[in-house]
RNA sequence: GCGGAAGUGGCUCAGUUGGUAGAGCAUCACCUUGCCAAGGUGAGGGUCGCGGGUUCGAGUCCCGUCUUCCGCUCCA
């Protein structure tokens, strides 16, 4: 862990690693290829492709048995890092429909839904109110169709003609009650984050949380990209796992560097490879609208490096504009100094799709074995689906096979486990790796005299042999210590 | 949205100048073996992405469409 933190503080303070022509010129260590995972994904079943008998839909993916306890797991590790580890966080879980007011005030509406031209000769497209000669346009002009004709537009590469402009909408859009007017227009959110800033009010005074503190949030998001892919990276359905950091105007900058290496070490302690992550800082002109400062965190995947979480110090942009226009006081009292402020908001923006993704590919190795290529997911144990498998080593004697079952009655108490019969113990073995379960164990023909079994490592292969009712703990045990 | 490439059993692919679909792996059953993907026998599984067209006949040719990948564009 301390390694860790000083290295990912130096390559940050070293401002080495902030702008994209670097990553282009540091590919980083290689994994996985992309289609090995999508595959195992698949035959596994981790994850499918959506709607998949009817030609698939592009952009959204299903998850399997498999997945969904992997990024179940995901969401459970964030939420123990943000909020059962820490006492000045707290959880919510606000709905993915909102007032539409809400997306007005936040700047979605406008910045969202930009007036895109595409040139008639190079198809090149462009948003309208940046190209020369309509940087000044109001929102109404802007969305005239026959503006680009009045005012004479030209392609700025080429010169040539330019469509009518089309509202091209990241949000999607959906109607509220029985009847579709304009007047019941109402979004499917586009971020979670929303949900926390305009819930600020509730959450502090029930919790009686003083500043600093944050609000957590996993939930669906969705937004209308236009060219999501690379598997379940960009996908037009998400998830998100936002933490909203509420903060006194003078500490944000401080506490805005506190939680980069907090948001490095999680990824790192659930066994993401370090030097397949990175700092980046936003250029001040690619900061998003709210940002006064943004670091993402990257990490290197087949298609190069890319966001997996940003961190953005979002300053009074989000509560003063909802406070302005709801008309609701949203200023914080702070008893220690006894002044009434806007407080300032560090937000720590993530997805479980990505991390799950993240850790899926990291995790996954090839080696030799014997002549024949084991597939293997190093998965921490907290992430894996299965924590332990339970092996009959003979099948044929049923008392191996009841021994078996009651064990994985005991086990699956405590922890997810799961048993299989349908193979020699070699392969056995296999699958179990290549789903990354930590940890067989053996019955065997010995156990019916002497009551032990064998507990055998994904990682290391290594055996051990343990009384059966000593199984449980040791299990529990062995992932209390992965924890470290 | 544009350009290029590609869609054949769960996975990876083959399929000759159009002649009514194959392999390996995987899965399942039985036999054998019993601690790291063993062997044997057998079985299930594909209207070749979808829809039209040409043809006596289309996985092979033509058109449309959907999806995926790569490159542009875009990306809160």
């Amino acid at each position: 862990r301390p390694r860790h933190r000083r290295l990912s503080r130096a390559w940050y303070d070293s401002g080495a690693v902030t702008t994209t022509p670097a990553a282009a010129a540091d590919p980083g260590p290689a994994v996985a290829e992309l289609d090995t995972i999508v595959s195992l994904a698949k035959r596994r079943g981790f994850v499918f492709p959506s709607s998949e008998i009817y030609g698939g839909i592009n952009a959204v993916w299903d998850y399997g048995p498999l997945g969904v306890e992997l990024k179940n797991n995901v969401k459970r590790a964030w939420w123990k890092a943000m909020v059962q580890e820490r006492d000045d966080i707290v959880g919510l879980d606000a709905g993915i429909l909102m007032h539409p007011q809400v997306w007005v005030t936040s700047g979605h509406v406008g910045s969202f839904s930009d007036p895109l031209v595409e040139c008639q000769t190079d198809h090149r497209r462009f948003r309208l109110d940046e190209l020369p000669g309509a940087e000044h346009l109001s929102v109404t002009e802007l969305a005239d169709p026959t503006v680009v004709e009045r005012l004479g537009l030209k392609c700025p590469v080429d010169g040539g003609p330019l469509s009518a402009p089309r509202r091209f909408n990241l949000m999607f859009q959906t109607h509220m009650g029985p009847v579709e007017d304009a007047a019941s227009v109402i979004y499917l959110r586009p971020e979670t984050a929303q949900g926390s800033y305009v819930n600020f009010k509730n959450v502090q005074q029930s919790s009686r949380k003083k500043l600093p503190f944050g609000i957590a949030q996993v939930g669906k998001s969705f937004r209308n990209e236009i060219s999501p892919g690379n598997f379940v990276f960009r996908m037009r359905e998400f998830e998100q796992m936002e933490m909203q950091y509420f903060v006194q105007p003078e500490r944000a900058a401080e506490i805005f560097e506190q939680w980069l290496p907090r948001r490095w070490d999680w990824y790192t302690r659930y066994g993401v490879t370090a030097t397949r992550l990175r700092f980046r800082e936003h250029a001040k002109d690619e900061l998003a609208h709210y940002a006064k400062k943004a670091v993402d965190v990257e990490y290197r995947f087949p298609f190069g490096w890319k966001e997996l979480e940003g961190i953005h110090n979002r300053g009074d942009f989000d509560l003063s504009r909802h406070q302005a226009a709801s008309g609701e006081n949203l200023e914080y009292f702070d008893p220690a100094t006894e002044q009434h402020f806007i407080p300032w908001i560090i937000e720590t923006a993530g997805g479980p799709d990505r991390a799950a993704f993240t850790f899926l590919i990291d995790a996954y190795r090839e080696e030799e074995v014997r002549g024949e290529t084991r597939v293997s997911l190093a998965l921490h144990p907290d992430l894996a689906p299965y924590k332990v498998a339970v092996l009959p080593l003979l099948k044929k004697r049923p008392e191996i096979v009841e021994l078996c079952q009651r064990l994985l009655a005991d086990l699956k108490r405590d922890v997810m486990a799961v048993y299989d019969d349908t193979a020699a113990i070699g392969k056995l073995y296999r699958r179990q790796d290549e789903i990354g379960t930590p940890w067989c164990v053996t019955v065997d023909v010995d156990s019916l005299e002497d009551g032990a079994a064998t507990i055998r490592d994904r990682d290391s292969m290594t055996q051990e042999r343990l009384p059966l009712e000593g199984v449980k703990r040791a299990i529990l045990d062995r992932m209390d210590a992965a924890r470290g």
